[in-house]
DNA sequence: TTAATAGTGTCTCTTAGACAGTATCCC
DNA sequence: GGGATACTGTCTAAGAGACACTATTAA
């Protein structure tokens, strides 16, 4: 279930009505001083056989320098995730990706200009849409492995280490890791996305076993040439199939 | 990885410097109107052999009459979490319970008075504690069984079962389900909150074996005797042994 | 033919699930 | 002893992990 069009209650009453109790039921949402509210997106796409992010550097107190996951207000006419989407499309000019939100940060003193509360979503792109809408500027806005990154303003550096947790745990039991695949790819590659992201080698032959008995994935017949040897058949994930991993 | 302490920022400037692009990353915050932030608890308890949450009755537009899940605003100078253990402390005067956030949710239009964004909490609480510190006031403050919910307010029915979908999820790896138990309890106690938050029955045996297997258990020598049978061993649970549930 | 990677099968061990009878308490 | 629930063990099937050789291509 993500984010997904809702409803939800604020307990508060812009009227002045029904001012007895103290209790938190009654409450005037004028009276509240409000929290700003930022979304931010940490964009993970597989670069060079290597799990990267998109980073932004600061150009202005706090953290003046420092690079940091992409983010801004929300408007006020628009869902989390279509800020979300907002935020991917200007900084990577991509759409149509995997989004999910991923946790709410909101400790005061978390940013030392304002009481900000950020929603944070993570994003996973597919290499190859990546290099056709390459970046905005240039200086300050780079690809960084995920397992060698700069000091990161604020606390991003948790942030990450969070999507990590969340990434690694679906990539066990969901079919999450396609999204960081074009729509045709070998076995090898598959492999590759589940290897850097686990951080560790996997037998091909009983990854190979467990990913095809799902039936998750798609002969098409054709085969991809590389270099001086045997060419592998390409595969499509078919979303039909019962996952099952 | 629960909320925890963090840092994030805003890309906004309170400064008028760097007036140069319109970029996101240079925005003023008090250009922005603000929506408001609430924090709602989903409480859920083990009553009566049934899976309950409590409710709170709304006494005003909108959904004048129906019931919702408690939650209020969070204060300038507090955390997220800090927040929803005071909603929690104000509704069942309860403290030291599981405390989960579950997600965000932030739609334009979800409240029709404001523009509201509600991160919701979700609190596990141990039935024992529970009915020391019984419930504030009466008539509208209600345990429910989730299986058996009156019409929400808002689209509190959708969270409600997101929230089960997290907890049966968890409930497999994780050793959420203690939180629901007092500090003692038999083996048949922990086979009920499993078959009631999974809403099947599970076999005896096979329970038993798999959980004694992972030795977080620790047999507590006392027994308990109740009704004219055969009294069972009391267990409590050990959080050092390793999981690997 | 060589270099380089694609592709394949078996065995073992652990785990999940189906299944029924004995033990111990109070009355 | 009857009623009620606690407690226990075996078998089978499926899945996870260790492990090494053949197939196919370009040069």
């Amino acid at each position: 279930m993500e984010e997904s069009s809702n409803g939800k209650e604020a307990m508060n009453e812009q009227k002045e009505e029904e001012q007895s109790e103290e209790g938190p039921h009654n409450y005037d949402a004028a009276k509240y001083e409000r929290p700003s509210v930022t979304v931010d997106v940490l964009m993970m796409s597989l670069r060079q056989r290597d799990l990267q992010m998109l980073l932004i550097k600061r150009r202005s107190w706090p953290y003046e320098g420092m690079w940091a996951i992409p983010g801004g207000f929300i408007n006020m006419d628009e869902s989390l995730e279509t800020a979300a989407k907002r935020e991917l499309q200007e900084e990577t000019g991509v759409e149509d990706v995997y989004l999910e939100q991923l946790y709410t940060f909101g400790n005061p003193g978390r940013d030392p200009r304002t009481r900000v509360i950020t929603v944070v979503y993570f994003a996973l792109l597919d290499s190859e849409l990546l290099q056709v809408s390459a970046a905005s500027d240039a200086t300050d806005v780079g690809w960084f492995s995920v397992y060698d990154l700069p000091p990161l303003a604020f606390d991003h550096q948790m942030i990450v280490e969070y999507a990590l947790n969340r990434l690694r745990g679906k990539l066990e039991y969901t079919t999450i890791a396609f999204n960081l695949l074009p729509e045709q790819f070998t076995l090898r590659e598959l492999q590759w996305v589940y290897e850097i992201i686990l951080h560790k080698k996997l037998d091909k032959r009983n990854f190979r076993k467990k990913i095809l008995s799902t039936n998750i994935l798609e002969d098409t017949g054709a085969k991809k040439m590389e270099g001086t040897h045997r060419p592998a058949r390409l595969y499509r994930f078919n979303p039909e199939a019962e996952s099952k991993l």
